[in-house]
DNA sequence: GACGCGTGGTT
DNA sequence: TAACCAAGCGT
């Protein structure tokens, strides 16, 4: 930490701040969300980047924005439509929280984002990071927006080998950023940094020869550019084994079900799954039948195993073993019959969408 | 502070 | 190809 003051003390701050942001004003992409200062679509934006790709958000963000321009249209929505919006975008929590401060400003801040860092922190789904970045991005307001490009970059700019994985250094790149963080333009600052970040200073082999700043970079005047960030391992994914059953009854009606408002996938629909026991003797299509017995009083002819789906999350891999199901009775009402055009307005993760084309291939053939 | 929480792209 | 990565937050 002080270390990081020593270094900042013979930095060139306001030619740093200068070349910096004359590179980002020349070299910025032109994004969707940056057609205007729209605080609103600031904060879908940041939601939807967390942990995710600009080229995966910005379909998503078109479409989110073209079904809710606005607060009052996303605080007046209702669950099932955002839910849908979100579907395929992971992290689904994200837009649960986001919904629910929405409506948390049209109500209580008569549909104006805060511009405090105390009532916007107050907001679900808006922590350290995002409040930085809805305030300097949209409200022109002095903070640091710390993300992983942040890290990243300025660990190799003032040589800082702590490790970006552990939660209390971001403190310490928040303590940075106040120091070189332009009080004429943070929001242009703060883009650019994350700019350097994702075109120039980039996780393995970054352009050092191209990069607008590299006269005040630690890390390259040392040639440890690539020892930097420090970033300890994550854990592996763990492994289990599931099986899912797509049940249709005799008017052609598939049976979904909506999966709890809290945990992984909440809320999102899905086809009766269970995870397999591999202890036991009875096999995979025995244990789906008892399982839907148990769970939906659901009598069903089972098939063969008709498919596989792998479905990788961050610490969890489920081997799905697909079966289909013919009803011969009404099952419980944990289980909602659609025909697949009702389908159409349910969210569902990934892996059930691959299930659901495993159906119609086999119900084709 | 560690862990739960998705998905698809890249090396 | 397995590992790693991408504009984090809540509990």
């Amino acid at each position: 930490m002080n270390e990081v003051k020593d270094k900042l003390e013979s930095f060139q701050i306001h030619d740093f701040q200068h070349d910096l942001i004359s590179w980002y004003k020349h070299e910025k992409r032109d994004l969707p969300w940056r057609k205007d200062q729209d605080p609103y679509k600031i904060w879908v934006s940041e939601i939807m980047l967390q942990q995710t790709r600009v080229d995966t958000v910005i379909p998503y963000f078109n479409a989110f924005i073209g079904k809710f321009p606005t607060i009052e249209a996303l605080a007046t929505a209702d669950e099932e439509e955002v839910l849908k919006a979100w579907e395929g975008l992971g992290y689904y929590s994200r837009v649960r929280n986001l919904h629910s401060a929405v409506k948390e400003v049209a109500n209580s801040y008569a549909g104006v984002v805060p511009n405090t860092p105390e009532e916007i922190s107050k907001l679900k789904g808006v922590g350290p990071y995002t409040k930085g970045a809805i305030l300097s991005i949209a409200y022109n307001i002095p903070e640091p927006a710390v993300d992983g490009n942040v890290m990243r970059v300025f660990s190799r700019i003032l040589s800082i080998w702590d490790d970006i994985a552990k939660p209390k250094t971001r403190k310490i790149f928040e303590e940075a950023t106040y120091k070189l963080i332009s009080k004429e333009d943070p929001s242009s600052f703060n883009q650019a940094v994350m700019e350097l970040g994702a075109l120039i200073c980039t996780p393995t082999s970054p352009s050092c020869l191209l990069c607008p700043v590299r006269e005040y970079c630690s890390a390259f005047a040392e040639g440890v550019q690539a020892e930097l960030p420090v970033k300890s391992k994550k854990k592996k994914p763990r492994p289990l084994q599931m099986a899912a059953v797509v049940l249709y009854d005799d008017h052609g009606r598939l049976y979904i079900h909506k999966r709890p408002g809290t945990g992984l996938l909440a809320n999102l629909w899905e086809f009766p799954n269970m995870e397999i026991k591999a202890e036991t003797k009875e096999s995979y299509r025995e244990q789906v039948k008892q399982f839907i017995k148990e769970e939906y009083q659901a009598e069903a002819e089972i098939s063969e195993l008709t498919g596989t789906v792998e479905h990788v999350f961050s610490h969890l891999i489920w081997n799905i073993s697909v079966f289909i199901g013919t009803l011969t009775n009404i099952p419980s009402e944990d289980l909602l019959p659609v025909t697949e055009e009702e389908m159409k307005k349910y969210a569902f993760p990934v892996s059930h969408q691959k299930i659901y084309k495993i159906y119609q291939e086999e119900s084709k053939s």
